[in-house]
DNA sequence: GTCTATAAAGCGATAGAC
DNA sequence: GTCTATCGCTTTATAGAC
C-alpha cells in the first residue's frame, strides 16, 4: 500500500516526528520517541535539527499549508454561492478527516507559543493572497442585495462552518463516548454524514424565503 | 475584588494545579510551577496529593461538573422549544466564556488517557439523570409531527450548537490572528455577540416556512 | 552521515529536621 | 503541616570514534 521509496533520512525523521508531534502535543513528545520511530538513533536528530525547538517548528511549518490555503482556494472561484458554500464545506470536512489531528496540533502550537508560529500561518494565507472573510464577504453583499440570502455577518458566517467542520473531528474523544459509547463505527458514519448535513444546515439557515 | 477568605493548603494546591494543567496541559505542566503558584514549596504538593497523576486527576473532577450539566438541566425543562434552544446555547457560551480553557484542558485529557477520565464524565451525566441527545430527541420529535420545524437528526442538531458554541473559544488564538489580528477587543466583542446570533442561526434553518 | 557513550539539565518524588 | 536538601530517573543535547 506504502509506496516502497526510499526516504532520505531528514525525511524519515521528519514524518516520525510528525507522528509524535502530532499525538502527544508538543511536551508530550519524546526525542526518543522520535529517533525510534525513525529507526535511527537520537544524536541524529540533533545532527539535522540541532534541537526539539527547531524539529518541532519544521513540523509545525509543514503541516500549515496542508491544513489551510488548498481548501479557501475554492472561494476565489467563479461559481454559484451555494455550490461554492456546499463544496468548501466538503472540502474543507476531507482534509479534517485525511488529517484528524491537525486543528488541535495546529491551536495547541498557538496557544503556548510566541508569535513566530502564528505569522507561519498569516504568511501562508498572504503568499496565496486568500483572506477567507473578505472572499466570503463579496459574494454575501451579492447574495443580500439579489434576496436571495438574509443578512447575516461574514464572520460569523465563516466561523460557523470552520466550527461544524472542524469541531466533531476535535471532540471526538468526548463526544463519541457520550453519544456512542464504544461504537467507534457510528461515529465515522457521523463524521462522513456532516459533508452532506453541514452544508444542508447552513444553506437552510441563510436562504431566503 | 477577590474575598479575602483564608483558603487552606489543600485548596491554594488544587486552585494553582487548575491553572497551571489547564494552561499548559498535563505533559507541559511542571510540579514546581505549581507549588510556586500557591505559594507552598514541592514537598508539600506530594503531601497532599502524592503524584502528578493524582493531583491532575483532582483537578480534572472539579472541572467536570462545572464545565458540563448545570448547563444541560435547561433541556429538561417544559418550556416551548425554540426557547429552550436559545437558552441552552446562551447558557453554555457563557459557561464556555467563564472557563474558555476547560474545553481544550478535557479533550486534550481524554485524548491521551485511559478510559478513566472517560468515566468519571460519564458517572457525571448519568448520576443527574441527563442525557443530552435523548432530551432533544423528544422535543424534535413532538415540534416535528407538528411541522414547526424540519426533520433533523437530534445528534447532528446537538454538535451543530455545541461546535458553534464552543469552537470559537477554542481556536481562539488561531480565529483572532487571522480575522482579527492585534485586536484583542474585537474578538471579545465577537465572542460576546454569538449569544445572540449562534441560536437566531440555528433557529432559522430547523424553523419550517 | 551514523553510531555509542556520556554530559548536563530538568523533573517527579522522598527523607528527615522542625 | 511545612520546610530544606537531595535522590534517582528521564530527557535533551554533545563528544568523539568510525
Amino acid at each position: 500500500m506504502v509506496p516502497e521509496i526510499e526516504l532520505t533520512t531528514e525525511e524519515k525523521i521528519i514524518e516520525a516526528a510528525e507522528e509524535v508531534f502530532t499525538s502527544k502535543g508538543k511536551s508530550g513528545a519524546r526525542m526518543r520517541d522520535i529517533a525510534d520511530k525513525a529507526g535511527i538513533n537520537q544524536a541524529l536528530l540533533h545532527y539535522y535539527f540541532r534541537s526539539k525547538d527547531r524539529l518541532f517548528f519544521e513540523v509545525f511549518k509543514r503541516i500549515v499549508p496542508r491544513l489551510f490555503p488548498g481548501v479557501f482556494a475554492v472561494l476565489d472561484e467563479d461559481i454559484p454561492f451555494f455550490e461554492k458554500i456546499e463544496r468548501f464545506i466538503r472540502g474543507y470536512i476531507e482534509v479534517v478527516e485525511a488529517h484528524p489531528k491537525f486543528p488541535i496540533f495546529i491551536i495547541q502550537a498557538l496557544g503556548n507559543s510566541p508569535e513566530r508560529l502564528a505569522d507561519t500561518i498569516l504568511s501562508t494565507f498572504r503568499g496565496l493572497g486568500i483572506d477567507p472573510v473578505e472572499a466570503i464577504r463579496r459574494d454575501l453583499r451579492r447574495e443580500i442585495e439579489a434576496g436571495r440570502i438574509i443578512d447575516i455577518d461574514p464572520a460569523h458566517l465563516m466561523v460557523n462552518i470552520i466550527s461544524m467542520s472542524a469541531f466533531p473531528f476535535i471532540a471526538r474523544p468526548l463526544i463519541e463516548r457520550i453519544a456512542f459509547p464504544g461504537r467507534s463505527e457510528l461515529y465515522d458514519r457521523f463524521l462522513k454524514q456532516r459533508k452532506e448535513h453541514v452544508p444542508k444546515f447552513i444553506i437552510d439557515s441563510i436562504r431566503k424565503g
